[in-house]
DNA sequence: CTGATCTACAACCATTTGGTTGCACGATAG
DNA sequence: CTATCGTGCAACCAAATGGTTGTAGATCAG
């Protein structure tokens, strides 16, 4: 369903994001603390427009948001993002679980 | 360090691995079930190829692993990459915890 | 033995990604 | 007002990604 193709690219977009390690050390950071968007570039070996897209990626993917004051964008941690990613990997647990007890079950019966 | 990039690495492969809504597709199936990589091939609107691709990126993920049986290739999930990506989130998790628990701090100091 | 099946892999192609430089524009400082 | 700063975006480039077709090696069926 039409539905599913949505949560699908939301999905790959999150998964996407987090497939970077700048982009998970840029997590990392604006969920402890608050950035602007030049303060992040002075972390990392690269140009500013790169980090740049990093935040941009992280935002369309929900794990960064960004605040405009004066002339700066102050970047924080989006806990939505994070928490769409763990609810997958839980169900993911949760079908390991029953696998596991029907295996359980299979050497007990009978 | 060194040991830090091979980590690094290994994340980027397992979020790449789940950036893409087939291998999803695929994690959840051989979790549940057994499936050989024709058997996976027939479920999907691409070529064996592009199925057999994604399947050894699921594989270099730890997401899944093979056996060979007769000329067949049985396909089945591997818990440990979930493992390491689930530890991940779990972490980031912990910081978002840590930095609510700050903020309640302020809030309730002096 | 012969033919069909399952798998892996190479070569190719279009698109995306992660980086670069350069430019434009709004906000701030002097 | 002017110069600087912070940001976003376009254009470009090399490498990776996700797909294709074709080929070749094992293994199984008859």
């Amino acid at each position: 369903m039409v539905v599913d193709q949505l949560r699908d690219s939301e999905l790959d977009r999150l998964f996407q994001a987090l497939a970077d390690s700048t982009r998970r050390d840029i997590v990392r950071r604006v969920t402890v603390g608050e950035y602007t968007v030049s303060g992040l570039a002075a972390l990392y070996a690269m140009s500013f427009a790169a980090v740049q897209k990093h935040v941009a990626v992280l935002e369309r993917a929900s794990l960064v948001s960004k605040e405009k004051r004066g002339r700066e964008q102050i970047v924080r941690g989006d806990h939505e993002g994070l928490l769409k990613a763990r609810r997958l990997l839980d169900e993911y647990e949760q079908i390991w679980r029953q696998r596991a007890a029907r295996m359980a079950d299979i050497l007990t019966e009978g």
